[in-house]
Order: structure tokens, then C-alpha cells, then sequence
DNA sequence: GGGGATTAATTCACTATTCAACTTTTAACA
DNA sequence: TGTTAAAAGTTGAATAGTGAATTAATCCCC
């Protein structure tokens, strides 16, 4: 059993870096939603949006597109529902494999992605990107990748 | 304005700096939380019995409290009404200023805050710190701090 | 080729979050 | 002092997210 005399506490240096990267994400998610405002748009539905944009065809299955963005599929399904009564997005049925659905940009879904890409990026820079050295981004990255890797084997489907 | 040829975009390696730092943020926040669940907590409420507990006399300032777990205040103050019905917090009035109230941790709030800590604190480790060298944890504090602290001085009230 | 497992996606009921409106108390200051 | 502004916190309605159950199609393999 896990006593509290054995337990591995943080150490101070530990606790910083962790408690940084905490807080580094939640505000980070913040501003950023708060620059696609203006725009009527949630980070939720830029990243579909990108998503889709970088996309064959600019469609991908609800499955493929659950997995990219890290959802649950009840959850895309939602998502991609408020996007079709917005018009970003609309739903086309599968030939190949009648269960399946792709989630298709629309016209006005990809005219959005183009006006609001670049203020987006903007947006990354000023309160990301451009906060480090060239050099501190690679190691960042670096550093981050295996973490990511780790934590991808470890889930199931979220 | 910003047209889409003098946007700069994000080069290859900065798009996988950022595309990293993002799962990262959103795979070890599912799996912190399903870490929790076992004992029957979200993160959220994790993180209010953290900074409860290392408050003077376990007890915060609503206002406080939702600063520094960057919440708004109407978020903390439903949160913490789940957390009362549960029996881990309980409110209590301020002489001082009667429009303020206390969040305070409970016996119970406590006892399942020294209970569920080491398992949190293992799965941080396991999920986050561990997987950096030590001078790579530092130099990740190092280049994230910036970042914090901009976005701090970014934000109005969340 | 037929029965059972698997996969794709949605739905339903529930919980959580947001945003604006509101109440009460304190602060400011003419 | 009065009276207006600001701050602390809550509430309620609307929106978003979760997880289990459901439907329908495909896969497997004997």
C-alpha cells in the first residue's frame, strides 16, 4: 500500500515546472479562445475545422476525425452537429462502409477557415511561439514528444 | 489588415512544437482525471482540496480561490456547491466583510485529501515528471515561465 | 451462409460550464 | 451625509460534455 511516509512528493523544482506547465495550458487555452470570439468560433470548432481543411477532399470520418482531435465520439457528434446548424460543416454517408459518415467542410466552412487562419496563427504567435528562443521551442518539443507518445499508449479510447 | 500573404505562418518545426504542447495539455489532463476517478474526485475538485489544504486554516476566500485555481467565479462558486453537497467543503461567512464568504475544507475534505494525494502525486510522476531528465523538467520551467506570465498579465477576469 | 463479435455512429439522461442578471455590502467622494 | 460606483458572491437559463445504452452494418470463421 502507498503510505504517505513513502510517497514520492514533488520536490520543489518539480512542483514549479508542474504547476507552470498547468497553468501555462489552462491560460493558453483562454486567450486563445477568447481571439476566436470575435470570429464566432470555439477552439473546439477551429481545430475541426483544420482538421478537415488539411483533409482529402475536406472530409474525414467521424471516427478518424474523433481520433485526430482526441474526442469521444459522442462528444465530436455533438460537436459536429452544432457545426452543420452553423453551416460549417455537414454530414455526407459512406458507400464504401454504410455505417460510417464523413463530416465534410462546406463552402462557407472553408471560406471561415481562410478568413480566420491567419488571425489564429496571429493569436499562437503573440502568446506562444513567439515567447521562445528558436532554440527552447526545439527542446521543448523535444523534451514534450515522448510524453505525448507515453500518454497515447496509455488510453484507451478517451 | 492581414491578408493571407503576409501571414507568417508557423514553420514546420514551430507547428510540431505546438501541436505537441497541445496534446500533451489534453491527454494528461484525461488521464490525471481518470487517475481520479477510483477515488470518486474530478481534477477540479483535486484542485481545490490542494489549495485549500495549503491554505491558512484550510480556508479560502471565494474570490481567492477562484483566482487562483483560474476560474470564474461563477464556475467556482457551482463547484463548490457540488463539493459541499459531497461533504468536502462547507461555506462559512466573513466577519471582516459580510458580502465575503469562506471556502473551508471539512474533517472529511481533509481525510480524503491526505488519502488520495500519494495516488495523485504517482500519477503525476508517472505520467509527467518522470519522463523528463532533471535538467530538461528545469529548462521546460525555464522557457514555460515567460509564458505564464504574459498570459497572466493578458487576462482580465477569467 | 448464418450466428456472434466488433465497429460506426448516435441518442438519452445527467453533470458541468458559461454568461448575464441580480442581491448585498463596501468604497468613494462631493 | 447621501448617492453613486464597485466588489463579492449567487442564481438561472442556455449551452456543452460525459458515459452508458442503442441501432445498424460489417467482419469473422466454422
Amino acid at each position: 500500500m502507498t503510505t504517505d511516509s513513502d510517497t514520492p512528493w514533488l520536490t520543489d523544482q518539480e512542483q514549479r515546472a508542474w504547476r507552470t506547465h498547468l497553468d501555462v495550458s489552462r491560460l493558453l487555452m483562454h486567450q486563445l479562445e477568447r481571439d476566436l470570439q470575435p470570429f464566432g468560433l470555439t477552439n473546439n470548432d477551429y481545430e475541426i475545422l483544420v482538421n478537415l481543411s488539411e483533409a482529402e477532399d475536406h472530409r474525414l470520418r467521424m471516427s478518424d476525425l474523433a481520433a485526430s482531435t482526441l474526442q469521444s465520439k459522442s462528444r465530436l457528434s455533438h460537436q459536429i452537429t452544432r457545426m452543420e446548424n452553423a453551416g460549417l460543416v455537414r454530414r455526407e454517408s459512406c458507400e464504401s462502409d454504410r455505417r460510417g459518415l464523413y463530416a465534410v467542410l462546406t463552402e462557407e466552412g472553408w471560406d471561415t477557415m481562410r478568413r480566420v487562419a491567419p488571425h489564429h496563427v496571429a493569436s499562437v504567435r503573440k502568446h506562444f511561439i513567439d515567447l521562445f528562443a528558436p532554440e527552447d521551442l526545439q527542446s521543448l518539443r523535444a523534451s514534450l514528444t515522448p510524453v505525448a507518445e507515453h500518454l497515447r499508449a496509455q488510453r484507451g479510447t478517451i
